[in-house]
Order: structure tokens, then sequence, then C-alpha cells
DNA sequence: CGATTCAAGACGTCCGATGTCTCAGCCACA
DNA sequence: TGTGGCTGAGACATCGGACGTCTTGAATCG
């Protein structure tokens, strides 16, 4: 195994085995690179590369620390991944999708709280009846995050994020080309809110569920 | 922006838009470091992050290749990011798959073929009834994935397996010496092989349901 | 014709120097 | 005495070049 590789199992190794601890700093490159048996370089890559999946944090001038290791931040590194995915794929991230999301919606039916419930409300009615795609969208990602966090799971939350980002740019094209997309998508954001309110979990899950799948449907028969 | 990130970005882009596609082979180090307008050591640095996430496929003598970009390779390197969460978030963890398993299963009950589920009987066969510890968990790691690959969708496949990662699976079963788990892990297993033999979605959802919520029960109870 | 050898090409590793940024402590000023 | 700026030490950022190791394929020899 090249020494780089090495490194990376090392730091791994010490930080799964509580040697390093989230926000802890670590020794200085050139002593690190020294304790580790490898040259100041090879050790940069080991770094670079835990650095990129958000495992360490790296400040010029001050230090490299231990990042604090929350699902959230170790998902984020998700999204990159997923963005390289091609088109090809996106009915599969749906489908995981449509699994996960009514899911979180029928838990946040019994968790989520009176402000949170009011905020959505807001969020819907300032968009107005008329908004252009872009707006749309970029509410209807806020909407389901807003949803989503009230699950009480943040692994479910930071998952979901991440599966969101190639499904977007689908939303996008949709909301182009299918005429009736927009109000059908506010109905239905209506229709989940109400049902949260309601403490409704199975309805909450439907209306997901159906949100979900139109997109879907339409994806596949374009296609 | 650091000229490595920039770097990574960069070759991030070719690959997207389509300039470097899955299988091709990059310019050699020095002649790409140059082409981006950075040395061959940072570089190095960017095209170490990128395969440690599976984008890059470097081999030494040879060159540097794009990988086959799919969803299973990439999907892989999030067992990597699970390895470092500590106990405290495994719950959550276990609750995402909670919801993924049954749903996999429910959906392999319409796919799985006849070899597949003469395979698994086998696979629970050879296992006898009183296997040790390392054989149950090897096993039951092997089960769950080979039903899961019958649901027909990578994406989900790849997900359950990084989230099901062998650290987690792993942690959890070091601690379950429970005398009556083993049997009733087999049991379980048997009844989610009969439900899918029966092509009895609903069955088989259930028995996923009950067989991971039984886990979760005893892990929640232990914390 | 097949096995072996060898050389070119490409990644792996290291070194040392210099640039840049952050932070803390010192000092002058009000 | 408090505040603000200045400055120097420390740590990461980047570079260029040298040398080692590995893969591959072509040339060579039996």
């Amino acid at each position: 195994m090249a020494v780089t590789d090495e490194a990376i199992e090392k730091i791994k190794g010490m930080i799964v085995s509580g040697a390093l601890r989230p926000g802890d700093r670590l020794p200085k490159e050139s002593e690190l690179a020294a304790e580790l048996g490898l040259s100041r370089n090879s050790l940069r890559e080991a770094v670079r590369a835990l650095s990129l999946i958000r495992i360490l944090d790296v400040r010029q001038g001050d230090g490299t620390y231990v990042t604090s290791l929350d699902p959230q931040l170790l998902l984020e590194a998700l999204s990159f991944v997923v963005d390289f995915h091609r088109d090809d794929t996106v009915l599969e991230f749906l489908a995981v999708r449509r699994i996960l999301e009514p899911a979180a919606t029928a838990m946040a039916a019994a968790r989520i709280s009176e402000q949170q419930l009011d905020a959505l409300a807001n969020q819907l009615d300032k968009l107005g009846t008329d908004p252009s795609v872009e707006e749309l969208v970029a509410c209807d990602l806020e909407f389901h995050r807003g949803i989503v966090q009230s699950s009480g799971n943040s692994v479910l939350c930071s998952l979901l994020d991440g599966l969101s980002g190639p499904t977007t740019r689908a939303r996008i094209w949709r909301g182009l080309t299918q005429e009736d997309a927009v109000s059908r998508t506010l109905h239905e954001h209506r229709a989940i809110l109400a049902a949260l309110r309601d403490r409704d979990a199975e309805a909450a899950r439907s209306w997901a569920t159906v949100h979900i799948a139109s997109v879907e449907q339409w994806l596949r028969s374009t296609l």
C-alpha cells in the first residue's frame, strides 16, 4: 500500500479510536509527517483527501483540526459525489427519495412544532400564485428540508439533502416544459402542510409519495 | 480559493461536462498540471482526493483514469465516511436503514429470480443451527445484500451497503450476546426468504421491518 | 514462435525553499 | 486603563526538481 494511503488509514484510525476527538488539532504537518514516517508532501495528499470529505478542516496559518464529524457534515460530501451521476441514474435516485421522503414526512407529523408549521405556511404564502420556475424549485427545496429536519433524524435529513441535488435539475426541467406542474406542486405542498397540521402521519406520507411520484412519472415518460 | 481546490473543481467540471468520460485517461500529471496552471505537487493533492472518493483511478506506471462512475462505486465511499460516526448516531443510521431495507425487500419480492432464492436458501442452510457470532454477522450481511441487489435499484443497494457498513454492524453485534438473538435472527431470515418465495411483498416488508426493529430495540435498551 | 529482457513512460516519494495567512502579544495612543 | 494597530512567530500553500518504482510493450534471443 502506498504511504499516502497508509497515512489516510492511520489518521482515520486515530480518529475512530478516539486518540483524536472532534475539534482536536493535529500536530503540525512536519511533525505528523515525521510521526507517521513519510514526507510532508505525501502527508498533505492524505490530509487534502480527508478534508475533501469533511473529516479534517485545514485552516491556513492556523492548523489542521478534526471536524465535528456531524452526520450532517459528513454526508454533505455525498452531494459532491452525486453530482457526478449522469441522467440515466436519476430515476434510481428518485426511487430512493420516494422511499425516504414520505417516511420522513410521516415522522415529522408527530414532532413538528407549531412555529415550524407557521414558518412553512409563511413560506408558501410568500411565494404567491405565479412564481417563476426557479423560485418554485428553490422554495420546494426549502419546504422539504424544513419538514425533513422536523423528523428529528439528522442522518435522514442529510441523506435526503444530498440526494435532492440531481433531482433538482429534473424538476426545473419539468417546470419549464409542463404547464400545470407549477400549480400542482403548490397544491401538493399545501396538502402536505395541512396533513402535518392535523398530525395525520398517514396523510402526510401519502401526499409526500404522490408529490414525488408525479415527478417520477413525468420523468419516466420523458426519457 | 486554493489552487488545489480549483483543480478539483476543474477536473470535476471536465467530467461532468463530458470532456472526460468514464474510462478516459487523463493527461499525465506534469501535462495536466501545466494545463491547469499549478505545480505537480498541488495537482497530485487534487487527484488523490478525487481518487479517495473513487472518481479517479490512479495506476502507478500506467496513468490516471476516470472510473466507471457507477453509483455502486461512488457510494462505496460512503462506508468510509460512515466509519467515522460514533455510537451515539448509530441509532439514526439504523432508523434510516429501517426505512430503506423493508422497502427494498418488498421491491425484491416482485423481481427476485428462482436461482437467487435457491442461493439464499443454500446460504442459510450452510450456516447450521449454531454458528459463531462472526459467521452469523457475515451471513447476515450477505443475505441482506443478496436481497437488496434483487430490488433492481443499484443506488438503493449501494446506499444500504454503505449504511450497514461492517463497522456499524460489527459494533452492534459484538455486544449482542443475547442467547436467543442468534436463533431469532435465523428464524427471521427464513421468514423473509419464505415471503420472497411467495412473492408476498407486504409480508417481506413486514418481516424485514421486524428484523431491523428488533436490533434497534435491543440497541436502544442498551445505550 | 514463444519467452525473456530492457527501456521508455508515468506515477510515487522526498527534499528544501519561499510565499501567504492567522493569531497572539507588544506597544503606542487616547 | 482600555483600545487599536503593528509585528513576529508559527503553520499551511505552493513550487521546482531529483530520484525511485512500477507497468507496458517492443526488441531480442533461444
